[in-house]
DNA sequence: CTAAAAGCTAACGTTGACGTCAGAGGCAAG
DNA sequence: CTTGCCTCTGACGTCAACGTTAGCTTTTAG
């Protein structure tokens, strides 16, 4: 497939899949004509970078990371560094925890309106 | 406390300091001379920005959410919007978490270093 | 064939949360 | 007093992941 239906299916912009080729994350064969060409595992591909994306990596980490992108191979150090890298996850997934239960204390408080925190008593407003 | 101790304490730059407090995000008083002078609780407060900026909540939404910073009160948008936010952050859990699962599979995939390569899409990812 | 739609490269613009530098002033110690 | 660290206000620099525009070629629809 051409680089119009790639972004459509995998919901990113054209643009953003010219990058992903620019920075080594997504390789596309090309027409005679130098248009570029590709298969149907290549919107897979896109989503998982972009998972990978809304994980904080970089596109420098995903492109050292990704087997596949660049005939890598799987070595003692990259498999550490994938470890590493889901730890990290985790890490921000126990921080977004925190902070999600922190947001529910200050809903909680809001909800409640107590002393420090004042709320107008003023007359039921639409 | 000065500008530069409550740095220290919060572990973030005296420019992030400088920063908040331009965003509207924390208030100071000053010293006859125009030093910026904090009380203890300015620390947390810090603290809870940085929680906040860690879930990707940007300068504007945490101005707008903050109960006290503003002397705000709290009305049902105010509260609609801090349990939007929380949603969110739980949207953001669930992407992380199929985020790691998915490197959990490239380092499962990794390990056993085969040839073609191939990342499996797993199920719905949204 | 012609015109619209889609692609291409190259390159500048955007946004957010600061970093960093410049130049000037405050503040306790010796 | 003066050395040395801290703080102040601008204001420009940074970095990443694209957005956008310009100018041109390729592909497709009629």
């Amino acid at each position: 497939m051409r680089i119009g239906e790639l972004a459509a299916r995998a919901g990113v912009s054209v643009r953003a899949l010219r990058y992903y080729e620019e920075q080594g994350l997504l390789a596309a064969d090309r027409s005679p004509r130098g248009q570029r060409r590709y298969p149907d595992e290549a919107a897979d591909r896109v989503r998982l970078i972009q998972q990978l994306y809304a994980a904080s990596l970089s596109s420098r980490t995903i492109a050292e990371l990704l087997p596949c992108v660049n005939a890598n191979v799987s070595t003692p150090e990259s498999r550490a560094r994938l470890a590493a890298e889901r730890d990290r996850i985790d890490g921000q997934i126990a921080e977004l925890t925190a902070a999600r239960d922190r947001l529910d204390a200050v809903i909680a408080y809001s909800t409640s309106a107590q002393s420090g925190c004042r709320v107008e008593a003023g007359p039921a407003t639409a």
